[in-house]
RNA sequence: GGCGGUGUGGUGGAAUGGUAGACACGAGCGACUUAAAAUCGCUUUCCUGACCGAGUGCGGGUUCGAGUCCCGCCACCGCUACCA
C-alpha cells in the first residue's frame, strides 16, 4: 500500500477488534471498572451526524479509560417505544414493531463502521419484552412500596385521534396532527410521587460536583422550592358551603397592600358560582377556551370577573375586598387562589389599574418616595426597603427579612401558618396508545385495580393489531383485552393505558449491567458496575430526563433494586452541543426562499454563487434540517472520508460543549491531515536517517509534553485542545531532523495519543511500526517529568505593563539575578530612557515588569 | 418578564491575573511540475514602506500587570414562564 487508504484500513481493524472480542465487558477485582454511557438514541432510522459527535466523545473516553487500565463498560441500546412508530403506521400502514425493529437494524449498520468501542453483546431495545417485562416488574413494585397511585387528571383530548395529547403537541389549541379543537377532559391516570422526593433531588443536586451548574440550576428551578404563608380569607356572602378562600403567598410581608382576591376559573368557589350563574359559567367557558400555548399567554390581556362576593382582611374584619374570577391564576399551584398586591406584583398592578381597584405600596425605595406608583415596585428580596405600612420586623429591611418575620407574626396571631412548596408536580404516566409499555394491573368488578402477578410478566403487546381507526388499538382489541383477575379469577379488563416513554429511559442505565437477566438488576452486577462515571448527552435533557431518572435510582433503591450509592445514578455529566451547518438559499419570484444543497453551491471572493451565477445567501451555523436542505448524512462523509475523518472532525475546532459547524473544507482538511500522518509513519519506517543528538533531544521534549497536554485535553473535556496539540507535535515531528529510532518513538507515541479519536489509523500506524498487540491495549504513555523542565527560560520584560524586550536566562535564577540581567540590556535602557525604575516585579519562570 | 450563557483576526477558536490571536480553515506568495492536482516552504489582527503605535462589544474601576476580577451599559444566543 502506497496511500492512506480509510476503507481499507477500517474494515480490517474493526474486524480485529470484533475478533479479539476487545470491548466485551466483564466484572473483574483486577482493575477498577470506569461505566461510560451516551444518552442512547431513538431509532428513527438514520443516524445524524449529532450522533456521531456524541458517540466519539464516549468513545475518546471509553478507549482512554482502556488505555489507563480501567475494566471499562461502554454499552448501547435503543429508545424504542414512542409516537413515531404509531404515526409511520398509520401514514403507510405497517407495524409500529415492525418499523421500529427495521430501524434499529438499519442505525446500526450505519453506527458499527464508526468504529465505536461498545459491547454490543449487551444491546437493547425498550420494545423488547425482555426490557419492558422487568419494567413491569418495577412498576409492580412502586406500586406496593406506594411510590405509584391513581387520580383524576386534566388532559388535553383529541377528539378526532380519540388520544391524549402532551402540551407540546397541542399548537393553538389544536391537535398538531388532527387540527381538531383540543379539549380539557378529566382521566383516572397513573402517577409516579415524585413530588414526595421533590426535597431529597433539590438536596442532591449538591453532591453532583461534576454536573455542569447550569443542568443544577435548571433543575433547581424546576423543582421550585419557595417559601409562603398560607391562610384564609374569611368570605362575607359564600354560597352554600363555601366559607373562606384559602391563599398562599410567597410576599405576606404586602398584606396590608391587599386590594382584592382572584381565584381560578377551575377553583371549586367558582365552580360551584358556575353551576347557578350563566354569566359565571360563560366567562370561565370563554376563559379556558383561550390558547395554552405561550405565546397566546404572554399576550393574553389581563381579564377578571366580579363575584360580588366580599372577603374580610384578616388584620381588619372592617375591611373587605372583591372576589374576582381571573384568567391569570393558575388551579395547579398553590391553592388556585391570590391576594392581589396591584403595587408590588405586575400582573396585580395591571388587573387592578384595569378594574380601577386600590394601589396601595407597603414599602419603597425611601422613607420620601412618592407613595403614588406608576408602575408595579418589585426590588429582588435581598434589597433592603422602607415599610411605609409595615406590620412586622424592623422599618428598614430586606425583602427576605420582612417575609420572614410576616410569616412569625402571623402564625403567632393565629393568620394561616408558614408553608414550604414545590412547584414539582407528580409525574403522569398513563398514556392512551399502543407502542408503549403495558401497565400491568387489571381491573376487576369485584375486587377493583388489581396487579399482576409477576408470574404472568411480560405482559406482552399483541401483534394483531391495526391503526386505521382513531384511538388506542389495546382499547379494540377483542381478547387481549380481556383476562382472569388474578385475584379472584373471574373475568376482569386490563389496563390498555401504556407507561410515558420517559419511563423507559429512566433505568436503562442500570440495565445495561446485567441486560439479560431475569429480574430488572442484579445485585452483584449493579454493585460492581454503577454508578455511570460519565454521563454523556444533550442539554435537552437537562430537566425531565435526568430528573426522572434520579428519581428512579431512588425508587429502585427503595425496592431493592439499586444500592442506597446509586441513588444519584450519573457521577459525571457532560452536555455536547449540536453540530451544525450553514443554510445556502436564494429567494423566488414571489419572495419565498429556496434552499440548496451544499454541493450545488460554489464558494468563491468572499461570496456563495449556484452554477449559473445567482448570488447564494449564507445563513452560517444553522441546526441541520432537512426541510432547509442542510443536513450532513454521517454515513456518506463515513464512505467519502473514512470513520477516522468523522471523528477526529467533530471534535476538532469547537469546544465539545458548544456547537460546531460542519464545512466541507474542513472535512477535506481533516482527511488531508490524517493522510500525512500516514505518510509521515510511511517515510520513518523506509527511512535509515541518523540524526544529531540535539536534534532527538528537542523531538523528545515536545514528545513528553504532548503527553501531558493531550493528556489533560482528555480528562478535563477539552478535546479540541488536545487535538489542536496533536497537530502541533505533528509538525515537529514531520520536520525533526532527530534519527529513525527517535523518530520511531515519536511517532508510536503520536500514534497512542490519537488512538481515541482515530483508532483505525492509529492501529494501522502501530502496526507499520512494529507495535506489539493491538495499540488499543497499550498502556497510555506517561509524560517523563525530567523532560517537561527546561534548563532556560524566555522571560517577556514589561515597562509599565507594555512588552518592550525578552530575555532568556537560567531557570533557576533568583529574582535578583535576573534583575541585574534585565537592567543591562541595551533595550531595556533605551526604553527607560535615563528614568529611574521604582519597582522591578520578577515573576519566577513568566515575566518581568519595571515600574516607572 | 425570570434565569443562564456568549461577545477575541476574513472564519472556527487558544490563552492557572503574566509575551493576545496557539492550532486549524480560508486567502496570498514561492518551490516541485510542460501544466494542473497532490505535496513542501513562507506570509496572513489593524495602521505603516519600516519604526512607532493601536487592539479582545462599549464606558468606568481594582492591579506593577486585565480577554480573564469588580461596577454600569449594548448586542446576540439558550432555557423557562401569568408559579402568587
Amino acid at each position: 500500500m502506497t496511500t492512506y487508504s480509510p476503507s481499507d484500513i477500517e474494515a480490517r481493524w474493526q474486524a480485529a477488534w470484533t475478533a479479539a472480542d476487545a470491548f466485551k465487558a466483564v466484572p473483574s477485582r483486577d482493575k477498577p471498572k470506569y461505566y461510560v454511557l451516551e444518552m442512547f438514541p431513538y431509532p428513527s432510522g438514520r443516524i445524524h451526524i449529532g450522533h456521531v459527535r456524541n458517540y466519539t466523545m464516549g468513545d475518546v473516553i471509553a478507549r482512554y479509560k482502556i488505555a489507563t487500565g480501567h475494566n471499562v463498560l461502554h454499552p448501547m441500546g435503543w429508545d424504542a417505544f414512542g409516537m413515531p412508530a404509531e404515526n409511520a403506521a398509520m401514514a403507510s400502514g405497517g407495524h409500529p414493531r415492525d418499523w421500529t425493529y427495521k430501524n434499529i437494524a438499519d442505525m446500526r449498520d450505519q453506527m458499527k463502521p464508526l468504529g465505536l468501542s461498545i459491547d454490543w453483546s449487551r444491546e437493547l431495545a425498550t420494545c423488547d419484552p425482555e426490557y419492558y417485562g422487568q419494567q413491569q416488574a418495577l412498576f409492580l413494585d412502586f406500586l406496593e412500596k406506594g411510590l405509584i397511585y391513581r387520580k383524576k387528571a386534566v388532559v388535553n383530548w383529541d377528539p378526532v385521534d380519540m388520544t391524549v395529547l402532551a402540551n407540546e403537541q397541542v399548537e393553538d389549541g389544536r391537535g398538531w396532527r388532527s387540527g381538531a379543537l383540543v379539549e380539557r377532559r378529566e382521566l383516572t391516570q397513573w402517577f409516579f410521587k415524585i413530588s414526595d422526593h421533590s426535597e431529597a433531588l433539590l438536596a442532591g443536586l449538591d453532591g453532583l460536583d461534576n454536573w455542569p451548574a447550569k443542568v443544577k440550576l435548571m433543575q433547581s428551578n424546576w423543582i421550585g422550592k419557595s417559601r409562603g404563608l398560607q391562610f384564609s380569607f374569611g368570605l362575607v356572602n359564600g354560597p352554600e358551603g363555601h366559607d373562606r378562600v384559602e391563599v398562599y403567598t410567597t410576599r405576606p410581608d404586602t398584606l396590608l397592600g391587599a386590594s382584592f382576591v382572584g381565584i381560578s376559573p377551575d377553583h371549586p368557589l367558582a365552580k360551584a358560582l358556575e353551576r347557578d350563574d350563566p354569566e359565571v359559567a360563560a366567562f370561565c367557558a370563554d376563559v379556558r377556551k383561550g390558547g395554552t400555548t405561550e405565546e397566546a399567554l404572554e399576550k393574553a390581556e389581563k381579564r377578571g370577573f366580579d363575584t360580588g362576593l366580599r372577603v374580610r382582611h384578616p388584620f381588619d374584619t372592617a375591611w373587605e375586598l372583591p372576589v374576582y374570577i381571573a384568567n391569570f391564576i393558575l388551579m395547579d399551584y398553590g391553592t388556585g387562589a391570590v391576594f392581589g398586591c396591584p403595587a408590588h406584583d405586575a400582573r396585580d398592578f395591571e388587573f387592578a389599574t384595569k378594574y380601577e381597584l386600590p394601589i396601595i405600596a407597603t414599602f419603597l425605595p425611601s422613607e420620601e418616595a412618592e407613595e403614588h406608583l406608576t408602575d408595579a415596585y418589585v426590588p429582588t428580596k435581598a434589597e433592603r426597603v422602607f415599610y411605609n405600612r409595615g406590620f412586622a420586623g424592623e422599618a428598614w429591611q430586606t425583602g427576605a427579612e420582612a417575609v420572614d418575620a410576616a410569616i412569625a407574626f402571623c402564625e403567632a396571631n393565629g393568620v394561616g401558618h408558614g408553608v414550604t412548596k414545590f412547584r414539582l408536580r407528580d409525574w403522569g404516566l398513563s398514556r392512551q396508545r399502543y407502542w408503549g409499555c403495558p401497565i400491568p394491573v387489571v381491573h376487576c368488578d369485584t375486587c377493583g385495580v388489581v396487579p399482576e402477578d409477576k408470574a404472568n410478566l411480560p405482559i406482552e403487546l399483541p401483534y394483531d393489531v391495526s391503526f386505521d381507526v382513531p384511538g388506542n388499538p389495546l382499547d379494540r382489541h377483542p381478547t387481549w383485552r380481556d383476562c382472569a383477575c388474578p385475584r379472584c379469577g373471574a373475568q376482569a379488563r386490563r389496563e390498555t393505558d401504556t407507561m410515558d416513554t420517559f419511563v423507559d429511559s429512566s433505568w436503562y442505565y442500570a440495565r445495561f449491567t446485567a441486560p439479560r437477566a431475569d429480574t430488572p438488576t442484579v445485585a452483584e452486577d449493579a454493585a460492581y458496575w454503577m454508578n455511570v462515571d460519565q454521563y454523556i448527552g444533550g442539554i435537552e435533557h437537562a430537566i425531565l430526563h435526568l430528573l426522572y431518572s434520579r428519581f428512579f435510582a431512588r425508587a429502585m433503591h427503595m425496592t431493592g433494586h439499586l444500592p442506597a450509592s446509586a441513588s444519584e445514578p450519573f457521577d459525571a455529566l457532560f452536555t455536547q452541543g449540536m453540530v451544525t451547518h450553514a443554510i445556502y438559499t436564494t429567494q423566488r419570484g414571489d419572495g419565498r426562499p429556496v434552499y440548496h444543497y451544499p454541493e450545488e453551491v460554489t464558494l468563491r471572493d468572499g461570496g456563495a454563487y449556484l452554477a449559473d451565477g445567482t448570488q447564494v445567501t449564507v445563513i452560517p451555523s444553522a441546526k441541520m434540517s432537512k426541510s432547509k436542505n442542510n443536513v450532513v448524512d454521517p454515513v456518506n462523509i463515513v464512505q467519502q472520508y473514512g470513520a477516522d475523518t468523522a471523528r477526529w472532525f467533530v471534535l476538532s475546532d469547537s469546544p465539545p460543549e458548544r456547537d460546531v459547524e460542519w464545512t466541507a473544507a474542513g472535512a477535506e482538511a481533516t482527511s488531508k491531515h490524517l493522510a500525512r500522518v500516514w505518510r509521515i509513519v510511511d517515510e520513518i519506517t523506509r527511512s535509515d536517517a541518523v540524526g544529531d543528538a540535539a536534534a532527538d533531544q528537542a523531538l523528545l521534549r515536545d514528545m513528553h509534553r504532548a503527553i501531558r497536554d493531550v493528556t489533560l485535553g482528555i480528562e478535563s473535556f477539552g478535546f479540541n485542545a488536545a487535538i489542536a496539540r496533536l497537530y502541533a507535535f505533528t509538525n515537529t515531528l514531520q520536520r525533526s531532523q532527530a534519527s529513525v529510532a527517535v523518530r520511531r518513538q515519536a511517532a508510536m507515541v503520536l500514534a497512542q495519543l490519537m488512538s481515541p479519536m482515530t483508532p483505525h489509523l492509529a492501529e494501522e500506524v502501530w502496526a507499520m511500526l512494529g507495535g506489539s498487540g493491538l495499540i488499543l491495549n497499550a498502556p497510555w504513555p506517561q509524560a517523563d517529568a525530567a523532560m517537561l523542565v527546561d534548563a532556560e527560560v524566555t522571560l517577556p520584560i514589561q515597562i509599565n505593563g507594555k512588552r518592550k524586550a525578552e530575555i532568556t536566562v537560567a531557570a533557576d535564577a533568583d529574582a535578583g539575578t535576573v534583575e541585574a540581567l534585565v537592567l543591562a540590556l541595551e533595550a531595556v535602557q533605551r526604553n527607560l530612557d535615563g528614568a529611574t525604575p521604582k519597582k522591578i516585579i520578577v515573576v519566577a519562570g513568566r515575566i518581568v515588569n519595571i515600574v516607572v
